[in-house]
RNA sequence: AGAUCCGUAGCUCAGCCUGGUUAGAGCACUACACUGAUAAUGUAGGGGUCAGCAGUUCAAAUCUGCUCGGGUCUACCA
């Protein structure tokens, strides 16, 4: 006998996940998916180094399911798929996490805490919770290698890092520069836009404002200002009056710093001749059109300015004349506040004149921009463009510098908690207004980032940092990302080209302790350097510098060389310039985003053979067959992270993309719509939903609910669902299955049965099978799991569970092991077989359940796993489109035949003798007939009559085919469309008859096509209808005595098998069956004692008028005593 | 503020690219049925101004523009 195919109590997908697991642990399975594809074309997938410092969430999973089902499949595919772990070790969020664990901030490290044990701390810290990643990575069945992976504080990995910002030095793309950084004068330190946007940075507060006015010169360039103002003379007062640029600003204390004003080139700007409020001087004055109701009323335009004077409370003004920003290009004013610190030569540039720029709007202030470049981002940047220097009149304590008269020395914000603070914003402000420099100051309430430390305002001031040129390459990497397939291609093209449109260059530098070093050693002055691209490198130079410098220089270092390239050690280094002098190491370590997007060259570290060798790619085997990756997928928060290094440092270096594809999923939300977080306590832990649900319910749901760019509300209630109704019924199908093979010792052992010799229903379901792998091949192919799954989904339950099997059934049980019966095992296999290797990628688990189940009894694969299988390939001969369009008829047919039992409540169990299909075309006559006999036992009837034209028994309903005739017509569809609506029966055979039908329309004719409309039948008078498109059925509901004594009998096996199955018989078990008195069912007891016989396993039926124990049961309100027995 | 995604039944989503006349599934709810797959299944029912407004068109859930609401990213700026 051979073995038997499991059987189970009920589905436990837990359960099979951990036994799944256990044995892929065991056989090695994903070791071995990767090595038997030795020598096959490599799918090429780089892992995106999670941080391990904390506990992964159930956002971690639909990513990571992604990234495995890709792999999956492309390993199904045939290719190698090899997947290097790694680990994302530096960084804030770790350093951060250590003070906060120690109690200290970042001032006492050096002080409270060595420089090195702060590290070793950090280091203890980046992997604390790398079991809990271990362990999701194998619980949710994610295949990556976790024994070998790259870990980015190791020396292997920063000694790469350093290598290739070497490349870029030497390249000419690593610069030193300043740059406007937020900046904290209380703590002395600048912050991080992480620190930044911590929770409270932003604070409302009341702050000085003024609008300060900026005096300009008289020039050809500024003639037509002079000249509107010159033509326009007030009443009694003679020409030549002054012109004046109106800036806002909140923040007084840079007005001494301006160098510039910007303006927006496009925007609107008048020249409006009036009064200043505070000293009532005649004026005349610039600013943006669309802002003048800020400063003006309206009914005081034009208003009488001899009236005009200290008391007076309205202020009169008039246009005289309007221009564009563009327009003021150049002009040049006054300096509003000079001082000996802020010549002009000091500011090392062309400053005092108007600029502009894109970044200018009118919604507050005046449109003109008030430009300090040291003090503000856009400034410094719109500063550059034009060159007009810089002024850094603040010290890093926040206070004023020497000689910048009365305010040196004071603070420009209160960041000594001085107790009679004054403002030095408010009496600046004062000084304009005696100086008729200021046109409005006022307190104004904004929106402000505070350190998040000291609590005080952070200022924008400029630090010196290192820079990487992407700018020297944007359009090229412009060019190369229209290469990379984006999904979705919105990302690519908008959130990431327009990221692309509006790079700067790449601010390298942090202040910071535990990162890689930048590895620039500098004399003092800055006029020499060196950049080490290795540690060899750095350990030869650490010895020259002794040799050169003296013997204490390094002395540490020179006998085993550099151990560690973190600090404090690099900083103890001392290397030597050519010319003999010492440098040092410039103090800032890099981003870590530069660690994770070098990832593709780190991850294997330097080729120290083919360093000497002067190879430009210098990195470990198998680097050369491993970039650019196929395929990468994160989160879309990753779009201007590691999406951007990868491809900017790709592009730069080798002028190339790092990655061809890329998927950007979307963000996990909690059922209602929110983000997760610990505080709103929504989050979902992800080992408790695997633990209860499975590994594959979670992914499938995951995969299928939502396309996964797009973000997921993620509710239990669906992952129950998934569970229920998409792997119940797959267990279901698979437990049918069983059920029966086992009974009949079906293990695939005859050859297979020919395709001609099977029936009309397996051919349906295995073209069907063909189709559903060529859309799922296409899909996956696309990078659309979403559409792969649900097609899964609906063939598995639609077509498979409630058309296959069920229509199916008796063929299982009923009858000897004849070729009928084996081509449905053999068929039934195939789907479950195939199936198996289509969910592999999404559901591993219960995939490889259900393949080892199967394989283990028929040994079908050579292979243990269905990991190591290739994908299933659909076989297009197989496919018969005329197959599959009939059997959507019959189940069509068949649910509205069900449909009508219903109106007129006819169980299905009772048999009737027809229906009636009115047929449009012999077409589809000879499609139905094809599967009458399949509807005829689905729905319980006799027979099928066809009901045709020359019957005269339809009616028939005719509509116009709007999308055939919309084209021809146009604008006279209406008009046509409602004479079709007024046909008759006999327009309509008469349309038929002769193919076509000339209508007049606006008195032009017009001939009518046939296949410009659609024919359907409406009614057959006389009987019971019901309609789905073009098919209609007819049912006959005429109950004959005949066809009640048949149902009376089907009736009775129903109850018999429903007693067979309460004694607990066996299904193969034989039976005796008595009945007491049966009244009228004697008659259909003894005219179908045959068939109830047959059906029921019954070698005895009788009916025995003396029965006295039994069952009662009741049979169309028939009461009868039954009593079932095993044969002897 | 900019960019982008999303808005269709009580809930989760198809359909939109390529416009075509009763807008579909599943879940949930109600009723009835089925019963050798049964912690399954079938049928029927209620439930929609396809976020809103305007435009293009003979025809708009579908194309265009604007507005509103939600998410994310970037920025925070005089």
């Amino acid at each position: 006998m051979a073995a038997k195919y499991r059987e189970f109590s009920h589905l436990d997908l837990p359960g099979i996940g951990s036994a799944i697991l256990d044995r892929w642990n065991q056989e090695k399975a994903f070791e071995k998916s990767v090595s038997l594809r030795d020598g096959a074309p490599p799918f090429v997938f780089y892992e995106g180094p999670p941080s391990a410092n904390g506990m992964p969430g159930i956002h971690h999973v639909i990513s990571r399911t992604l990234k495995d089902l890709v792999c999956r499949y492309k390993t199904m595919q045939g290719f190698q798929v090899k997947r290097k772990g790694g680990w994302d070790t530096h960084g804030l969020p770790i350093e951060l996490g250590v003070e906060k664990e120690l109690g200290i901030t970042k001032e006492d490290i050096g002080k409270k805490i060595t420089v090195e044990e702060y590290n070793q701390k950090c280091r203890e810290a980046v992997l604390r919770f790398k079991d809990k990643w271990d362990s999701l990575t194998q619980q949710m069945g994610y295949w990556v290698d976790l024994q070998d992976p790259y870990i980015t504080f190791e020396n292997t990995y920063i000694e790469t890092l350093w290598w290739l910002l070497q490349r870029l030095y030497k390249k000419g793309l690593l610069y030193k520069s300043v740059s406007i950084q937020p900046y904290s004068p209380a703590a002395g330190t600048g912050l991080s836009s992480h620190e930044l946007n911590q929770p409270g940075t932003y604070k409302d507060v009341k702050d000085t404002s003024a609008v300060a006015m900026f005096k300009a010169i008289r020039n050809s360039d500024s003639e037509f200002l002079f000249a509107a103002a010159d033509n326009n003379p007030r009443a009694g007062l003679p020409g030549g009056e002054e012109v004046f640029f109106l800036a806002w600003t909140t923040t007084p204390w840079t007005l001494p710093s301006n160098l510039g004003l910007t303006v927006g080139p496009s925007i609107d700007y008048v020249l409006v001749r009036t009064f200043n409020p505070y000293t009532h001087l005649p004026i005349n004055v610039v600013l943006a059109k669309a802002l003048l109701p800020k400063y003006f009323k309206a009914e005081n335009e034009n208003a009488d300015e001899t009236g005009y004077g200290p008391d007076a409370k309205q202020l009169p003004w008039r246009i005289l004349t309007a221009f564009k920003g563009k327009d003021l290009e150049g002009l040049r004013y006054e300096q509003l506040l000079p001082y000996a610190a802020s010549t002009p030569e000091k500011t090392g540039g062309d400053p005092f004149r108007v600029l502009l720029d894109g970044f200018v709007t009118v919604e507050d202030g005046t449109g003109i921009v008030h430009t300090a470049p040291a003090f503000g981002a856009d400034d410094y940047k719109v500063g550059r463009k034009y060159g007009i220097g810089i002024l850094t009149l603040v010290d890093r304590e926040g206070k004023f510098v020497d000689g910048v008269g009365e305010f040196s020395g004071r603070y420009v914000k209160n960041y000594k908690d001085e107790k009679d603070y004054v403002d030095v914003n408010v009496d600046i402000s004062v000084k304009l207004k005696k100086e008729n420099r200021a046109f409005k100051v006022e307190k104004y309430e904004h929106s402000y980032p505070h350190c998040w430390r000291t609590d005080k305002p952070v200022l924008y001031y400029p630090l010196d940092a290192w820079f990487i040129k992407t700018t020297a390459i944007k359009d090229r990497m412009v060019a190369l990302n229209k290469t990379i397939n984006w999904k979705p291609k919105a990302t690519g093209e908008g959130r990431f080209g327009n990221w692309l449109e509006n790079m700067v260059d790449w601010n390298l530098s942090r202040s910071r302790f535990w990162g890689t070093p930048l590895p620039i050693w500098r004399t003092e002055d800055g006029s020499e350097e060196i950049c080490i691209g290795s540690i060899a490198e750095l350990n030869a130079e650490i010895r020259k510098a002794n040799e050169v410098l003296g013997a204490e220089v390094n002395k540490n270092y020179l006998h085993d060389g550099i151990l560690d390239l973190h600090k404090p050690y690099v900083d103890e280094v001392v290397l030597v310039s050519p010319t003999g002098k010492p440098m040092r190491r410039e103090p800032d370590l890099i981003d870590v985003w530069f660690d994770s997007g070098a990832m593709p060259y780190a991850q294997w570290g330097l080729d120290y053979e083919k360093l000497a060798a002067g190879s430009d790619r210098p990195f470990k085997a198998p680097f050369d067959q491993n970039f650019p990756a196929d395929f990468i997928c994160e989160g879309v928060d990753q779009t201007r992270g590691w999406f951007y290094t990868l491809h900017a440092l790709a592009s730069l270096l080798y002028d190339d993309v790092a990655y061809k594809t890329v998927v950007s999923n979307g963000l996990v939300l909690d059922r209602n719509g929110n983000k997760m977080s610990k505080r709103l306590g929504n989050v979902v832990d992800p080992f408790q939903t695997i633990n209860q649900f499975g590994a594959d319910a979670t992914r499938w749901y995951l995969i299928t609910n939502a396309s996964p760019w797009d973000s997921l509300k993620f509710d239990i209630e669906g992952i129950k669902e998934v569970q229920r109704k998409f792997f119940g019924t797959l267990y279901n199908t698979y437990q049918f299955f069983v059920l029966y093979a086992n009974v009949d010792g079906f293990s695939f052992a005859e050859p297979p049965v020919k395709w001609e010799d099977r029936p009309e229903i397996d051919r349906w379901i295995l073209s069907s099978l063909q189709t559903l792998v060529q859309q799922v091949t296409a899909a996956f192919d696309d990078y659309e799991p979403t559409t792969a799954g649900r097609l899964i989904d609906s063939f598995v339950d639609e077509q498979l569970s409630n058309w296959y099997v069920r229509l199916c059934r008796r063929r299982f049980w009923k009858g000897d092991y004849s070729v009928d019966k084996i081509s449905a095992y053999q068929t039934l296999y195939e789907c479950l077989e195939t199936i198996s290797g289509l969910i592999a990628p999404v559901a591993p688990f219960f995939a490889d359940w259900l393949f080892s189940n199967l394989n283990n009894v028929t040994h079908r694969h050579e292979v243990a796993s269905v990991h190591h299988t290739l994908y299933p390939k659909a076989d297009t001969s197989r496919i018969d489109a005329d197959l599959e369009e009939r059997m959507r008829l019959a189940q069509d047919a068949s649910s509205l035949v069900l449909s009508l039992r219903k109106k007129v409540n006819i169980k299905v169990r009772q048999p009737l003798q027809k229906i009636l299909i009115p047929v449009l075309d012999p077409a589809m006559k000879s499609r139905l007939e094809k599967v009458e006999d399949l509807i005829k036992s689905e729905v319980n009837v006799k027979a099928v009559e066809y009901l045709t034209d020359a019957d005269g028994f339809i009616k028939k309903k005719i509509k116009p085919n709007f999308q055939a005739l919309g084209k021809r017509l146009g604008a006279k569809m209406k008009a046509v469309s409602n004479a079709i609506a007024g046909f008759s029966q006999a327009d309509i055979s008469r349309l038929e008859k002769e193919g076509s039908y000339s209508l007049e329309i606006d008195s032009e004719p017009l001939i009518l096509q046939i296949q410009e409309v659609e024919i359907t039948s409406e009614d057959i008078p006389g009987w019971m209808v019901s309609s789905k498109g073009a098919l209609t059925v007819a049912l006959d509901v005429t109950l004959t005595p005949e066809l009640e004594q048949e149902g009376n009998a089907r009736e009775l096996v129903n109850r018999i098998q429903k007693i067979r199955k309460d004694n607990g018989y066996e299904l193969t078990d034989r039976i005796r069956v008595r009945f007491g008195q049966a009244g009228l069912l004697e008659t259909s007891i003894r005219q179908f004692a045959p068939y109830i016989k047959a059906e029921v396993l019954a070698d005895e039926l009788e009916v025995d008028n003396n029965l006295s124990d039994g069952i009662e049961i009741d049979i169309n309100e028939q009461p009868v005593t039954v009593k079932v027995e095993k044969s002897a």
